[in-house]
DNA sequence: ACAGAGGTAGACCAATCTGTCTACCATTTA
DNA sequence: TAAATGGTAGACAGATTGGTCTACCTCTGT
């Protein structure tokens, strides 16, 4: 693994625990034993290593959730593997995503204001809704297909924050039923 | 009113807008219009003002949900309020709130880490769900309260997430029409 | 053999942060 | 009238921040 990606992972973990501004560079280097020129020499600022961290957790959490919902046939299996896998990630099954520590994309967009990582963030929520509503619009008409979509994600991020602050591990399993309880009965 | 009530109110508005860790003291005393020692002799730290910010916003909060809900006098009575005050948090139509930038408690929780603002943003969501499970045990059995209640719960947070991050200005509406459907057909 | 790339360690700079302090002012109360 | 209270303005201290820079080291490719 190259010192650039030693450096987004590092600055990840602890971005994601404490939040962005309580971090120092000089913290990120130290934790990750690198020198500042080297960070200086792949990272124009902290605002640069902040977005190339956006995009690395971006990849990583896609490419687990989609992973998961690509290998469905049928909306309830999709839905079923979707919320199978937050609850797997609530509860730190899930190797590849860090422990939970809540939706990094809120947590980072609720420190700034009219900047560019409130775009970035936005784009990660509307791809995980544009995915969802293309595997729908597979079964159902497009205009049933967007409004299953908006009605699974807001059930995801509600899973999600209910997990975190509201501290209920189980979170995942009751938006899944109320998910599931959405489509037709067949 | 008093200094200490427009430190409090300066201070949410810049916390809840830009984040806690991004407001310096400076940029509260000057947008305050407010000295330095003033501040210093009603709060003994950025810490105790933030929590004083906290307690604030959670005692207007509550104020503004329980006002809406407690006018009810039936489940889907008291479910329509709530997700119709949401609907008019979300679109502006509420003086006594800010304007919407999500949920400050879980803007502020995302900032700290085994901390003890975590424990008040904590409280400030098990109060909503304590509420709305008890005024739900007046008509459904502990059990039933319980699950519905956590159901109803999810789906605000959800909204909130939605509506913020998501752009979604509808997210009331469409988490209001689930949780009415949660309830059993009369 | 040697040039160049990429790394380390850390001194350093300017700015900014929280928090303390002095000096002074205005109002109220005994 | 005198004391106490609560305020303003802002200098100041000490720590910390993001970022630059020098000096040196260690590979690798030609």
């Amino acid at each position: 693994m190259t010192k650039r990606d030693e450096l987004i992972q590092t600055a990840f973990t602890l971005f994601y625990m404490n939040g962005v501004h309580s971090v120092g560079i000089n913290q990120i280097l130290a934790e990750a034993g690198i020198a500042k020129k080297t960070l200086y020499s792949h990272f124009a600022s902290k605002d640069a290593l902040l977005e190339a961290v956006i995009a690395y957790r971006d990849e990583r959490f896609q490419a687990w959730l989609f992973g998961l919902m690509n290998s469905t046939s049928s909306p309830p299996e999709m839905i079923a593997a979707m919320f199978q896998g937050l609850d797997d990630w609530f509860n730190d099954r899930v190797n590849t995503l860090m422990p939970f520590q809540g939706c990094f994309f809120v947590k980072v967009n609720g420190e700034f204001f009219q900047h560019r990582v409130n775009e970035l963030c936005h784009a990660h929520k509307q791809a995980i809704l544009d995915y969802t509503q293309m595997r729908l619009s597979e079964t159902y008409s497009d205009e049933r297909a967007a409004q299953l979509a908006n009605q699974i994600v807001l059930l995801k991020e509600g899973a999600i924050a209910q997990a975190y602050l509201g501290h209920d591990h189980n979170a995942a399993k009751l938006a899944g039923g109320m998910a599931l309880a959405l489509l037709p009965t067949p």
